[in-house]
DNA sequence: TCTGGGGTCCTAGGACCC
DNA sequence: TCTGGGGTCCTAGGACCC
């Protein structure tokens, strides 16, 4: 048996932990730069407010209905997270850590008849340990999983638990499971299915394996397996390496000075670059892209990217700036107006089978030591205490009005030095 | 004026090899 | 008239997820 916890309404879940006067409210988070709505109380859900709504459309309605407002704090939902993580560690044999607010258990070994009783008191737990209130759903596989703790958001009465197993129990909840709300059917696929007239998780059921195999590949094919109680998506308990690592944001105002743009990318170049040394791995290309605004018919447009082979394995950040601006520099051009940017570093390795070029008199030696002393010291003294000087102070040119205290993480004595 | 960010997997088709 | 064939690797693009 597999089990799924989902926080509900993660985001906005966590800034109520820390301010209860937002229960009861409708409550939203913006995404980076206050764009678009990415987190919704039920109450924000109830009087109509959509997912991915662009905020600027939603500020007469907000002020009407007293919504309150909140930029995303990264910070404190990875904090949450990890609590959240930690708990559910504690209660079952193995988890999965699938997103910021989503972990699947494994149940394997636990006699069914615990089940029920189990995920109630992980959700109870949960809850009193961190705050958060989560759905935990019980079923044969992931995909069912996953609808079991959809019904708990649709159901109360469940009281944060839902164990489906009986035969008869689940083609009932799939008779009535709409299809595109079913894990793995994407827009695409959902409008495809409702043109051939299959509205719900048990229609698709109903049909033909090699149907599905025609029209949806192998990926619609584990689907229909798994809606049949038959596990194709594994239980996987130890995170991948990332295969590739990108870092990207869009600007509060378009950029034209390569200068501008050269220190953005350098900054996201070393964050990126600290995620890839965090799982000891090198890479060996580097991905840099500039986008203009493409909602601004009335200016001319541009999509630039460039990939830069590497001349070796590497995860120095000095290095990887030295790439990345020097590519930023060659890809800016006039008249264009950037509105986003960012790198992806990619064909990545694991650093132990580091090969060094011969002929090469680069110092890696010099560099390890450099990193490690500068990760060591980002790490006790807070985020960009040492930052390269390229990457500049001022940060991300971004939007950030509605933004929380960090609750959880205070680096009140951040001391900046240049390297 | 204002419209997010970070991933994975699969497939098709071309390049290349023997 | 006749004009090989099978395999692998790589990449771009499309699908999906949160």
């Amino acid at each position: 048996m597999y089990g799924l916890a989902d926080c509900n309404n993660f985001f906005v879940s966590c800034e109520r932990v820390f301010n209860p006067g937002l229960n009861g409210r409708p409550v939203i988070i913006l995404s980076n730069n206050d764009g678009c709505v990415i987190s919704r109380s039920n109450e924000a859900k109830a009087i109509g407010i959509k997912m991915g709504q662009p905020y600027y459309q939603l500020k007469n309605f907000i002020s009407i209905h007293k919504v309150a407002v909140f930029s995303s704090n990264y910070t404190l939902y990875s904090d949450m997270s990890q609590r959240v993580q930690k708990t559910l560690q504690s209660l079952v044999p193995a988890t999965e850590v699938y997103s910021v607010d989503e972990s699947f258990l494994d149940l394997r070994g636990i006699p069914e008849e615990q089940l029920d009783d189990l995920g109630h008191y992980i959700s109870r737990i949960v809850q009193r340990n961190t705050g958060i209130p989560i759905s935990v759903g019980i079923s044969h596989t992931k995909t069912l999983a996953k609808i079991a703790s959809k019904l708990c958001k649709q159901y109360p009465k469940l009281q944060g638990s839902c164990y489906m197993h009986r035969p008869q129990d689940v083609e009932k909840v799939l008779r009535r499971f709409p299809i595109e709300d079913v894990w793995g059917i994407g827009r695409r696929f959902a409008a495809l299915l409702h043109n051939r007239n299959i509205m719900t998780a048990y229609a698709f059921s109903q049909q033909s394996v090699d149907w599905v195999q025609s029209l949806m590949h192998i990926g619609g094919v584990k689907t229909w397996r798994e809606l049949h109680g038959d596990p194709c998506v594994e239980f996987e308990e130890f995170s991948k390496d990332k295969q590739q690592i990108t870092v990207s944001r869009s600007f509060s105002k378009e950029l034209t000075e390569s200068a501008d743009i050269e220190q953005q990318v350098a900054l996201f170049t070393s964050m990126a670059a600290e995620k890839l040394r965090k799982q000891h791995s090198v890479c060996n290309a580097i991905i840099v892209f500039l986008y203009t605004n493409r909602h601004r018919k009335d200016k001319p447009q541009q999509f630039a990217n460039r990939l830069v082979p590497l001349p070796r394995a590497m995860d120095s950040t000095l290095e990887l700036v030295n790439w990345s601006t020097k590519t930023a520099r060659e890809l800016v051009q006039k008249p264009y107006e950037y509105k986003k940017a960012g790198i992806i570093l990619s064909d990545i390795q694991p650093n132990s089978s580091l090969q060094t070029v011969l002929f090469d008199d680069f110092d890696q030696a010099k560099h390890t030591k450099l990193m490690n002393t500068l990760d060591e010291i980002n790490k006790k003294q807070g985020p960009h205490s040492v930052v390269v000087a390229s990457a500049g102070f001022d940060g991300i040119k971004m939007n950030r009005q509605h933004l929380s205290p960090n609750y959880t993480s205070d680096w009140d004595d951040i001391i900046q030095i240049k390297i």
